[in-house]
DNA sequence: TCGCAGGCATAGAGAAAAACTATGGATGTT
DNA sequence: AACATCCATAGTTTTTCTCTATGCCTGCGA
């Protein structure tokens, strides 16, 4: 179980065939066979089912391949991290708004933990910033991105309210209610523009200040809340994915590839992506 | 450049030798010594310098070492995404007394966050326990060991105390004082255990019931107290080396080989390493 | 000052893993 | 029915990894 068979098993997924895998992989086809076998039986699960003509994928395997692609691309990617000690100046780093406020603090925190002598100057404007907290769809040319979590928007109403009975939850369903959102800007990524991309308006809607602020006014009865499934729900409050619109997006840290990230903003990163993304 | 190679790296890194890191990894010295060489060539960059007595990490390597110890995690992980390991039961968990606190509350919060269906059954008692927290001079055969954090008993005392003003303390210099201690067990690695060793004998000493009770006691002005690095001080203490009588040990998590760990306690590992062993 | 012990490097042999060639069975295609 | 395609298997070769044995260097103690 190495680099070299995901690598095997990532050309296989895509090029349905062991054959044809084989051959972008410049190796014989009872090479690929083995390492597959020897992944199947490591995962002990069924990786393909073996047709006549190629094999196709089985639910394992759509569940492993993404990781198996990132695991690959950060393997190969480990030689462009060697880098010079850094400079200790503050840290200017901007986080965008709408952001889930437990993940950015708990981000910040565990790389002051890391690095007690590193210090930040928050900022909102993404101009003069070394590092950015951000939607990945808003990250701009020529910059790296480490993913940090992934959140979607999702509906939020208190225990007992008519949408938490419901099957399914989609748009049509809370329209006529009041809708609380805590920011409502057209950023790419954001709810805002994935409505608006569906031509959905919304009757009546409140902007709270935070989206604890839209938990609470939602928790009071005052509608339903709209906020990043990342964001922590106070005990009676139910959310619900919203069926037909997802607004799925990855929040991670992005930086000029030029901008060498301090170890301890290194180490803050890994374990966050540790507690948030590992399955 | 794989899995195994990292691996070799990460145990270096964090034992500060080729040797040790060879018997964690059970395997020759020679086989760390060419993989980490490999490593470098394929880095391009040195990652170790070699002294008379170990090796010493370089700045790359610090870059490196969070990321090492993510992408094994990770892949150790992948077989955890097909499937998902059984929660069913609760895990015995033997904590090993004398450790710190609050690593070891650090150290199951970060499995809580991470498997919130885990759940856990402490006790005293080493037997039955499906994992131990436990220092590795207490390692029993057979056991597999993930190193968590490293600490040394210190001698702290209040601010002006005349211990605080010498330059070098010895245990010769506060054995007149009365002496404040949580657990006094003979186990190996255990501050007792290398006091008998060396003759020492402490005229005056108290046992308090954990180590903050001791902390606070000598804060109080009762004498010094002995406790691990790991134990954060209140304000108001001063912590120093004891120069002649040095108690390290390494604490981390132990468990049989056929146990196989459930993925959530998997990640806290790494998440711990990454935070207390991350220069 | 001179062993001596600890620690890493190196060399050569042995073992394990991976790759290759050749071939067979199964299944569509012509 | 003959054929082509595709994957599995067997046996061999090549590469890689690991081990034992040994050498060199350095810090420590007598």
């Amino acid at each position: 179980m190495d680099v070299r068979s995901l690598t095997y098993f990532v050309a296989v997924y895509e090029e349905q065939s062991f054959s044809l895998a084989a051959r972008r992989c410049a190796v014989s086809q009872p090479s690929i066979s083995a390492a597959i076998r020897q992944l199947e039986e490591h995962l002990d699960c069924q990786l393909f089912v073996r047709n006549a003509r190629g094999v196709s994928p089985t639910a394992a395997s759509d569940q492993i391949f993404p990781t198996a692609v990132r695991l690959i691309a950060e393997f190969g990617a480990l030689k462009t991290i060697v880098r010079r000690p850094v400079a200790t100046r503050p840290v200017r780093c901007a986080v965008m708004p709408g952001l889930s406020g437990e993940r950015v603090s708990g981000f910040l925190k565990e790389a002051a933990i890391a690095s007690p002598e590193l210090y930040f100057e928050l900022q909102r404007e993404s101009s003069a910033a070394d590092i950015m907290i951000v939607s990945e769809a808003a990250l701009p040319e020529d910059q790296i991105f480490h993913p940090l979590w992934r959140d979607s928007y999702r509906a939020i109403a208190p225990v007992g309210h008519p949408l938490t009975m419901r099957e399914e939850v989609t748009i049509a369903g809370f329209a006529d209610d009041p809708v609380i959102v805590a920011h409502w800007t057209d950023a790419p990524g954001s709810p805002r523009r994935a409505f608006h991309d569906r031509g959905v308006q919304l009757a009546r809607m409140s902007i709270a200040h935070s989206h604890q602020d839209a938990l609470a006014m939602a928790a009071a009865g005052f509608g339903i809340a709209i906020a990043p499934s990342s964001e922590p729900l106070r005990s009676g409050l139910v959310s619900r994915e919203i069926e037909d619109i997802s607004v799925e997006r990855n929040v991670g840290l992005s930086c000029a590839r030029s901008y060498q990230l301090p170890s301890g903003l290194s180490i803050a990163v890994n374990i966050c992506r540790l507690r948030w993304q590992s399955r």
